[in-house]
DNA sequence: GTCTATAGGCCGATAGAC
DNA sequence: GTCTATCGGCCTATAGAC
């Protein structure tokens, strides 16, 4: 499937996909994307207009990527609250140590495109209606779910976000890393589950 | 202490800072820095010889504030553990609320440049001999304490990394973001503290 | 120190042959 | 569809006047 099997375009995408992963919209060369998917430059322009537009297409399956496989574990109406943290807890380490630099990229460049991406997907409207939602709203009335939400996908992203700190700052070599994550990927869904139990009450 | 008060070379290194945080060094022009900085483009390379080495300038204050004030607290051999995460969440969502980007510049630039800025400040070294690192041991030895710095960090910077995601998809408006904040900023320091009273037997 | 003017190189995009 | 060659603009950096 690799080779002489994929297509020009899919090619261009792919490679694509890996520099603009790599060095971000503003320090890829159109050049460089060219190179690594064996075409010429002049190609990259008949298949995907500008850089602008493949750009644009990239990103789309970035943020698909990120947010496409978790929404229906967090909208299933025949799961627990404690069933639909483990699923989705699961479902995030796959994604993110095949791409464990997909939340960096898609965060950085929304940040610096400000783009109309919210028209890919309507995260806030699926979000806002998940089962999920309703199933913290029941055990944590007090609190605004958001908190919840937050602190799963922070505890599950940070740790792959601040991998370039954890390597320029020798935190931690390859291998420790990834103990590191394979320990997280039990731990975490245990830590949200216990601050789900947690009464605060004087806000 | 703006306007004239400020040296030509103190205004060049603020506007820089401005401009790229908001943009990166990829997508930062030097002319905008000299424009915002209200000064001739010549000028910055009179004072600093190159927008490379502006950057390098910048980055260093960066990272100085993103840990310097930190550390510090983490190293305290008065206080104890529970104090320490206090101080430090209060220490961070300050240094945060003043600058919400600039965790999220420091990581993806760290990312796209593999610069050896370790030689700033070797954080590695000072986080593994501080004495909280001794006081999580000792409260909880069969877990790798960098887990709960990485829980704390998470939790504390997640929020703001993820700043544009959350306009993006118009999950909260301003008003409402900066409620989120200020909850965060009192939830955390317990939600933390409690993480640390669970035992993890079978990992 | 500060400016204007410009050199010099890089990069995205396209024209045009095959 | 795919290539080579090149245009035209932009951007960093510097030369040189004041």
């Amino acid at each position: 499937m690799n080779e002489q099997e994929q297509s020009t375009e899919e090619k261009i995408l792919e490679a694509a996909s890996e520099v603009f992963t790599e060095k971000g919209f503003a320090g890829t060369r159109t050049r460089d994307i060219a190179e690594k998917a064996g075409i010429n430059l002049a190609l990259l322009n008949y298949y995907f207009r500008s850089k602008e537009k493949l750009f644009e297409q990239v990103m789309k399956i970035k943020v698909v990527l990120l947010f496409g496989k978790i929404f229906p574990i967090l909208s299933n109406e025949k799961t627990s609250l404690e069933e639909k943290i483990d699923l989705a807890s699961e479902k995030y380490f796959e994604i993110l140590s095949k791409n464990p630099n997909l939340p960096l990229f898609v965060i950085s460049e929304i940040q610096k495109k400000n783009s109309n991406i919210s028209k890919i997907i309507p995260i806030n409207k699926i979000f806002e209606n998940s089962i999920i939602i309703k199933q913290i709203k029941e055990k944590r009335p007090e609190i605004n779910p958001l908190h919840y939400s937050v602190n799963f996908l922070a505890m599950t992203i940070f740790p792959f976000v601040a991998k370039p700190v954890f390597n320029a700052f020798e935190l931690t070599n390859e291998e420790e890393y990834h103990q590191f994550i394979s320990e997280r990927r039990k731990l975490v869904p245990i830590w949200i589950k216990q601050l789900l139990e947690i009464k605060t009450e004087n806000l």
